[in-house]
DNA sequence: TATAAATAAGATAAATTTATCCGAAATAAA
DNA sequence: TTTATTTCGGATAAATTTATCTTATTTATA
């Protein structure tokens, strides 16, 4: 669905989230560590989120990642998955044609419609606030 | 969503099937020119789908590659996909984690198992027939 | 039985994604 | 201002996916 960049991607965002609550940076270690991704491509992630202004880095001693908190709320997985992914899951064809619209279906298009239509939804309305409380409160895991 | 192989597999499989109506074989050659794929990946590809006895193909002289035509309403997309891409996509976490359960769920599976679900059911009340037919009458395209 | 036509299979190459490494730049504090 | 700490950025490497090529095997027909 998503690829591995955008997995870890979610993972670390929703990672620095829950301790953002705290005011507590996190660096790329320990952030690989409690998401369970490779350290230095998770950091690869973490710049590329960064210049997307999706998370804030401070360098320098006593720096490290966080997200204005104000910005927890309104965050979106939409902007995250755009970020790294770019749009081509909700978006692009099933079948991967380049023209394919309601003029020019590929066989499947209104049946993936439906189901395309839906993630973005869901994308576009699940805050990094949610997911981020959720671990907080041990509902929900970043690993096993 | 899916690799390009399982998009070029599900394409090659509704042209197959669309000439099987009429009893025609088709080559490597031809599919991969009606469904805009290089030929000898295709052919990899269609050997896969030889094997998960989703088509069939015939050697020599006269050649070429069919479905059964009783076969073409009861196969379902699904067993396409499976047969390339295995059950990743409606199967796996949405966020990687190789455990992740009701029990013990990603941050984001709730929201995740709503679509995947949905997909899943598309994909296995999907027939190759439906699809077939369309692009027969000229509902839908296989390429640009 | 010989020949031509076709798929099968294995080796290899190219492209992309995933992952690592190292030096540069920035920052807080001593 | 120096030092320790930390992110940034570029180069490189490994793994996977995508794609190609070449030879073997099968089969219908002359």
């Amino acid at each position: 669905m998503f690829s591995k960049a955008c997995e870890y991607g979610i993972k670390a965002a929703i990672f620095i989230a829950s301790n953002s609550f705290e005011n507590r940076r996190v660096s790329p270690k320990e952030i690989s560590e409690e998401i369970d991704s490779p350290q230095a491509f998770t950091a690869k992630i973490l710049q590329a989120l960064v210049k997307n202004n999706i998370v804030k880095s401070v360098r320098g001693a006593y720096g490290g990642f966080e997200i204005d908190k104000d910005k927890i709320a309104t965050t979106k997985l939409a902007q995250i998955v755009y970020a790294i992914d770019g749009d081509g899951i909700y978006k692009g064809c099933g079948l991967g044609l380049h023209t394919c619209d309601e003029n020019h279906p590929c066989p499947v298009h209104d049946k993936f419609k439906v189901i395309r239509d839906e993630l973005q939804d869901m994308l576009g309305n699940t805050s990094l606030e949610q997911l981020a409380l959720d671990i907080k409160s041990g509902v929900s895991f970043l690993k096993v």
